[in-house]
DNA sequence: TTACTAACCTATTCAACGT
DNA sequence: ACGTTGAATAGGTTAGTAA
């Protein structure tokens, strides 16, 4: 097996071209998922044969399904609470079957997971004729892997949790109003006004911050992965900055560049929980930055400094990300503030 | 342009299996 | 019993395609 390159793909591992499943297929896949919406990998195999697509795809339409009638059924629960049958006895599944990958496939993906921790979908075919594993066995090996190897080198950095976006899935599902100058309780986040602390900073790298985080005030992992993921997009680090800090911050230097990308994205205010920076006009900025004590901009210059130096340490994988490739241009790119800015900012702003 | 949805992600949990 | 790890699920985003 060839890894010297990662199949020739840095930078252009591309996801699987989307199908558009015809209705003969749909009509076939909902008839099985109607006798057994787990259908077993053996099962599966058989259905793509006779669909003509492949067995992952039959698989994340299985997995798509399976959420959509669980849905229906919770709908169907609540609005008929009184109603009987609820409790129909369940039947006992079949136990899960386990496939044992031999010690040579496993070495054979642990190389290519050396490589390359995000394979698209031509890596993870060459992966699966390779190894004799199902491509689907294969992602999902990757999925594992990746929960359970960070990235020692740059992993954690490459996926950075960074202070959560306008897109925050906890806020906007929970419609929380904008925060002025307060975090909603629900927000695992260090107090705002505090300093900087690599052990208990809102961008603490370790796993144990990535958990203890999770879907409150990181980013959704695909944001910041997929971003500059398996997709050579140009889509731009939309990762935010505290609800507290952020307009402060902003007002301080609006024009700091690490502020726009973050803009650009909240540019529609459709898009915008309330958590994204809010662009600020002369009329706004006032009140933003007199809401804050002076106590309170020390953390933000301590917390900016200190983010910035993030910034410029933090190196983007190589695989998704290349500095020549202006379709790949990263907003982490941007030059950092430099520190020295800060003070004569805060100076004048103070005044 | 917009709605739909396949493809993909992480985080978490379940469970098979070897020790 | 416990650790490892394959599999499944929940809850998201992204982006291609059809209407």
């Amino acid at each position: 097996m060839d890894l010297s390159c990662p199949f020739g793909l840095l930078g252009k591992e591309v996801r699987r071209r989307r199908i558009v499943l015809n209705q003969k297929q749909k009509d076939t896949l909902r008839a099985w998922f109607q006798k057994n919406p787990n259908p077993d990998l053996a099962t599966r195999g058989l259905l793509a044969k006779e669909l003509g697509i492949s067995e992952s795809q039959i698989m994340t339409w299985f997995q798509k399904h399976r959420k959509i009638q669980k849905q229906v059924e919770f709908e169907y629960c609540f609005e008929d609470s009184q109603a009987q049958g609820r409790d129909k006895p369940k039947v006992k599944e079949p136990g899960r079957s386990r496939t044992q990958f031999t010690k040579a496939q496993v070495d054979t993906l642990i190389a290519a997971f050396k490589i390359n921790r995000f394979p698209g979908i031509v890596t993870r075919e060459k992966l699966a004729q390779e190894t004799g594993i199902p491509e689907s066995r294969i992602h999902i090996w990757f999925q594992n892997r990746r929960a359970r190897h960070p990235d020692t080198q740059q992993g954690t950095q490459a996926t950075a949790q960074l202070p959560q976006n306008s897109q925050c899935p906890a806020l906007k599902t929970t419609g929380q109003p904008p925060p002025s100058t307060t975090l909603p309780s629900s927000l695992s986040v260090t107090p705002a006004f505090s300093p900087p602390d690599p052990q208990s900073s809102p961008l603490d790298l370790s796993r144990g911050g990535q958990k203890q985080l999770s879907r409150t005030i990181v980013p959704q992992p695909s944001q910041v992965v997929q971003g500059r993921g398996d997709r050579p997009s140009s889509s731009v680090f939309n990762g935010h900055l505290s609800p507290v800090i952020a307009p402060a911050l902003e007002a301080f230097h609006p024009p700091a560049p690490l502020w726009l990308p973050i803009q650009e994205r909240c540019q529609d205010p459709s898009e915008d929980s309330g958590l994204a920076v809010q662009p600020l006009d002369g009329s706004t900025q006032a009140p933003a930055v007199n809401q804050l004590a002076r106590k309170d901009f020390a953390f933000l210059q301590h917390w900016d400094e200190w983010f910035q130096l993030m910034l410029a340490e933090w190196v983007p994988d190589r695989e998704y990300w290349s500095p020549g490739n202006p379709e790949l241009q990263h907003p982490w790119q941007m030059q950092p503030l430099q520190p020295a800015d800060l003070p004569h900012q805060a100076d004048e702003i103070l005044q």
